[in-house]
DNA sequence: TCTATTAAAGGTCAAAGAAAGTCAAACTTT
DNA sequence: AAAGTTTGACTTTCTTTGACCTTTAATAGA
């Protein structure tokens, strides 16, 4: 650990843990952690973002604050969406495997299987001669996925 | 004996006597050892691989790390045996397919989880140049294999 | 009361810093 | 000669910092 960025994710993790929503004060929690206020937005940004899940609705000026949103709910055609927008050609490592989290926490995988996707386009298990893991990872995503919602609306008939 | 290399491993080695996994900084220890940073991944790929039964994970940047996990009883197991033995650099989709089904037979793998890795090593999911798409399978295959064995070893206890 | 100013937030972006990774050339050992 | 080791220059990734920008609430003056 040891690097500032986690534990501020930790602690605002911990934060969250019996509630879906929060109000942060940038100003103080920097203070607190004894950072730079922008770093604050760095942790948000790379932690907290849509597409692991949360929400950030901020306002400025006295008062000011930060609402970080936990997303609960979605609708049937989520997965297709998130294969349209959020698996574009090329996908990280870390921003796949937040999204795998996310479809577990909405129950259209099950941990294992999640479990099972993650390994599969880890960087490990995609080194390749070239630098092309992530639209390889992109790809491998897309094909499961799809393959997944195609085999479960078969036996739905 | 007496080369850097060797002696790296066996420290290493025994931080490893107790736990089955460390953090390591790769700098630090190249400052101790009095050696090329470069030298610690030398080490780490000839003589930690996954081969050898262990699995390195590693994260750059501030208060980077590298992380060191060895494998439960790689020695006698039959998974392990596949993966070094059969799973050799390069394979194609019909040869995995018949192994994954030969799991599915030696209730290693349920059939679910057999289909779902089908369709990461598809040659569709790999859509790239053709040439590295078996050394490509192979590897996401050996990676899926061990993790899942990993799992299991780990909720047993 | 209505506006203008000020202060109090939060936002953005790019540069600097701190790791780890890669690769090939040089060197050693077998 | 082949295989294994050591070194170093260069790359990539992630984090930290700071200077400058924008928005909004509060307040002061007319």
């Amino acid at each position: 650990m040891a690097n500032v960025s986690d534990i501020i994710e930790s602690f605002i993790l911990s934060s969250l843990q019996d509630c879906d929503d929060i109000h942060l004060s940038r100003n103080e929690l920097a203070e607190f952690f004894n950072c730079a206020p922008s770093q604050i937005n760095y942790v948000l940004s790379t932690r907290f973002n849509l597409n692991r899940g949360y929400i950030i609705q901020s306002q400025r000026g006295g008062g000011g604050f930060i609402k970080l949103v936990k997303l609960k709910d979605f609708d049937d055609n989520y997965l297709y969406k998130i294969i349209s927008e959020n698996l574009k050609a090329q996908t990280s490592f870390k921003d796949a495997s937040f999204l795998l989290q996310d479809l577990v926490g909405k129950e259209f995988l099950k941990q294992d299987e999640a479990n099972l996707i993650t390994f599969a386009i880890s960087d490990k298990a995609l080194a390749s001669p070239f630098k092309i893991q992530d639209s390889l990872r992109a790809n491998i995503l897309k094909n499961i996925l799809i393959n997944i919602k195609r085999e479960r609306s078969n036996e739905d008939e």
